[in-house]
DNA sequence: ACAATTGTTGAAAGCGCTTTCAATGATTGT
DNA sequence: ACAATCATTGAAAGCGCTTTCAACAATTGT
């Protein structure tokens, strides 16, 4: 296997020149940056990865930490993101770097060590101890999502407060008074942001929110199901459900239909939907309205943004927070009379 | 930062010493070990990766190359695998290298540079060019399926012949004769496998197949819906569905919905379960029928397959098929008599 | 009591790059 | 024609570790 020295003494030049050459060092000449890059085009030379990682200092990776639960349940945004973000990633020539036991000490390890020059935190909640710890190590990272914290950081979220506040505006507009709404599990900022947009529209409409009507958890098909049937069970149940995402929705149609009631008709259906590559909402038997945010959209803009924060961006540069847009279809209409 | 140079010196010791003390060689006296050990600990030392890499060489690290198609099409089964596999390879202290651009350039380069220590080859093809590259590299890699090759690799594959054979048996055995396969696409190895398992159960039967009840395509659920649409567009519609993912189930049972038919009644399905742990087939309106293999599995069974191949195991011993269950639960019965 | 062994340590040579600094010859300005 | 600049290159230091080899004291065997 060809390495600097070999390809320099083949070329008769000093490792120095070669490696300038590789390079685009402007000092070079043009003549010989063609003989040494045919050369080592020729001889198959990759400069050692390792070996260059130690002499600057870089690594040119950028580290996630899988957001694993106990039981290994995967979210499959995550998939879509992951995507998107190292399809990015790669025309910076930077790769990712997967690793699991999400602690605080694992960043910690990850950086210090030299393994990544960066971090994307995804799914933060309010207090998230990764952002402390990593500021604290001052060592570069972009947050998928906000969350509640006074120390500068660069971060890339959705509109999430105002597109449940969108969503159930529309659906209060509609005349309906009694929204479920299935949230995503309670310590996560964005569920966290969405709750307060259905507070919000709720407020503007002088009504209070009912307990019994909100739900949170992981955002599966099955829980899906059944807090669709918790809401579809009570006494006073909603005329209308805001979902979290595609799947939950899915789940809910499932407790819908087997108790013999039309999406559009019977209940009214707004999700959360991220474009999901395998699941797309247009699909539904009922056209699903939604507030649509492409989660691969993300993946694409983090990549560049951590890639900028490490190349000196200044952090207050790097924040953004993009609107969601709120698509009518058919699975919205106003409530029917109330049941007898 | 503490290097290893400072915490030498700080310990009166040479960096060998320190360096065989944090590395557990045997040569190193007790008392010595144990000053390193929590002098390293009180300066909060951790070895530099790149350091490391470099005077070692390995990096400890397994690559896998993202499977993108140009729409950046996302099998949502990848993160399950990939949740699993990044679990138990971190208890070997190795992580995962994610890269897009999935050409065999990817991997030459990634193998020779040294930025992983091995291959984790997803999704192959009948004839995988991937397999031809690592292999002329003599680079270790472990496949997820199988191909047809008489170059000797490892493997870790469920049997999917098996269980499309069995699959396919039951539904013959019900009586149903007219039986839609919604396979993968048709390049992969697992969909040829499990076309294979089908024909072979048609021809212990004395039928032959049909080729406009063979659907091949990416497993989504919006494909799911249009090759079910197909298939019961037919004059002479099929009585059962075999589907290669609960994805594509979910399509297909939505096309039977609209159709006013009853899954288990109208039209018997089997569906493959690779156990997605957001979208269980135990939660089905009607419980499915399936073949069932957690593809989780695969991801922990080959991250200790990768790690032994890197360590010396014989790939002769590092090729396994797992069997897969065929579980019966309610979308299968004998065909209704045909229509009128 | 002397050689042979064992246990423990340190010096130093890499690993394969990048980058600083100095050196060289060619070119320019006056 | 001589100093000053420029373009191009090479020598060598260094990145922070691991590992070979030699060195030494302490122990063992005979």
């Amino acid at each position: 296997m060809a390495n600097l020295k070999s390809l320099a003494e083949h070329l008769g030049l000093s490792q120095a020149t070669v490696s300038r050459a590789l390079n685009n060092y402007s000092t070079v000449n043009q003549a010989t940056r063609t003989r040494v890059l045919e050369a080592a085009q020729k001889l198959n030379y990759r400069p050692n990865s390792s070996a260059r990682r130690l002499a600057t200092g870089r690594a040119d990776a950028i580290g996630i930490v899988l957001p694993h639960h106990d039981d290994l349940l995967v979210d499959p945004h995550f998939a879509d993101f992951l995507a998107a973000f190292t399809k990015k990633l790669a025309t910076y020539d930077n790769d990712v770097v997967l690793t699991a036991a999400d602690n605080p000490q694992t960043y910690q390890r990850f950086a210090q060590i030299g393994k990544v020059d960066g971090f994307v935190i995804s799914a933060p909640k309010a207090h998230d101890e990764r952002i402390a710890v990593l500021s604290k190590l001052n060592f570069p990272f972009i947050v998928h999502g906000r969350c509640e914290t006074d120390l500068p950081y660069g971060f890339y979220d959705i509109d999430n407060e105002g597109a449940f506040y969108d969503a159930t505006k529309l659906l209060l507009e509609l005349g309906h008074t009694r929204i479920g709404l299935l949230n995503g599990a309670a310590d996560l900022m964005f569920a966290k942001q969405r709750l307060d947009g259905y507070t919000r529209a709720h407020k503007e409409f002088g009504l209070k929110t009912t307990p019994q009507l909100i739900h949170h958890d992981h955002m599966t098909e099955e829980y899906g199901y059944r807090h669709a049937q918790a809401l579809l069970e009570l006494d006073d149940r909603p005329t209308a459900f805001l979902c979290s995402s595609t799947l939950v929705t899915v789940g809910a149609q499932r407790r819908i239909r087997e108790m013999g009631l039309e999406i559009g008709k019977d209940i009214s259906i707004i999700t959360h939907d991220d474009g999901l590559s395998s699941l797309k909402t247009e699909n539904f038997s009922v056209a699903l309205t939604v507030t649509r945010a492409p989660i691969r959209d993300a993946g694409t803009e983090i990549a560049k943004m951590v890639i900028d924060l490490i190349r000196g961006t200044p952090i207050d540069q790097l924040q953004k927070v993009v609107p969601v847009d709120l698509i009518v279809r058919t699975s919205t209409s106003a409530p029917k009379r109330s049941r007898s």
